[in-house]
DNA sequence: CTAAAACCTGACGTCAACGTGAGGTGCAAG
DNA sequence: CTTGCACCTCACGTTGACGTCAGGTTTTAG
């Protein structure tokens, strides 16, 4: 498929596509035109990027992470890197647990002081 | 207490409570010299700020929000606003631990793989 | 009193993940 | 063949939360 169509189905800019291939995250073949052709396993490694960069992950690490979340292998020094950035978002969801705890607490605190009743 | 005083005890930098001070997240009195001389409240402030940004909120919104967090008052707006972003803060949980999990699979397949044993 | 911290106000630099034109090319339809 | 949309490659702009350097002032230790 064509990058408008990979656009379209997996949620994400064409600007941002293009992005993933300029940092390594993507591949894409070309036609002669010099078009990019994408494969349809490049809708899962596209939506694999998104998750990783909504937790947070950098393109750095996600490039370097890609290889053995694909291909289930890794050395040492990679295993190394995917416990740490997976201990890192254990942190953040801590961090988020603990503000959603504070604005709840603001919330039962204004409901309660009865300002408004919803 | 003084500005370094204040960095050290709370762990942000110099130039991060003057930005906050820029962005009216954080008030101080000068001294005669026209240095800054903070509350011993400050301290909770800048922690509740900084729960606040590692929780994703803009100075735009915290700012908007830290009266109500302080004085447990709101109005119906402001209310909306705190569920508005008590509610994205529970989303980002919920994205954080989808990637946490597929992270942990990963890790998981690698160490039955045996590529490691640690 | 003097030197060295610590502080002050601008104001420009940074970094990531794109957005946004500018100016030109590929390709399917009629 | 030509219209027109989708695509291409530069390459500069954007945003937020500061970092950092310059040039000057205040406070404190001795």
């Amino acid at each position: 498929m064509r990058i408008g169509q990979l656009a379209k189905r997996s949620g994400v800019s064409v600007r941002a596509l293009r992005y993933y291939e300029e940092q390594n995250l993507l591949e894409s073949t070309r036609t002669p035109g010099g078009q990019r052709d994408y494969s349809d396993d490049a809708l899962d490694r596209v939506q694999l990027i998104q998750d990783l960069f909504a937790a947070g992950l950098s393109s750095r690490i996600v490039v370097e992470l890609l290889p053995c979340v694909s291909t289930g292998t890794a050395t040492p020094d990679m295993l190394g890197q995917l416990t740490t950035e997976r201990d890192r978002i254990a942190e953040r969801i801590q961090d988020l647990s603990r503000a959603k705890s504070k604005l709840d607490g603001v919330i039962e605190d204004i409901v309660a002081a009865g300002i408004v009743k919803a």
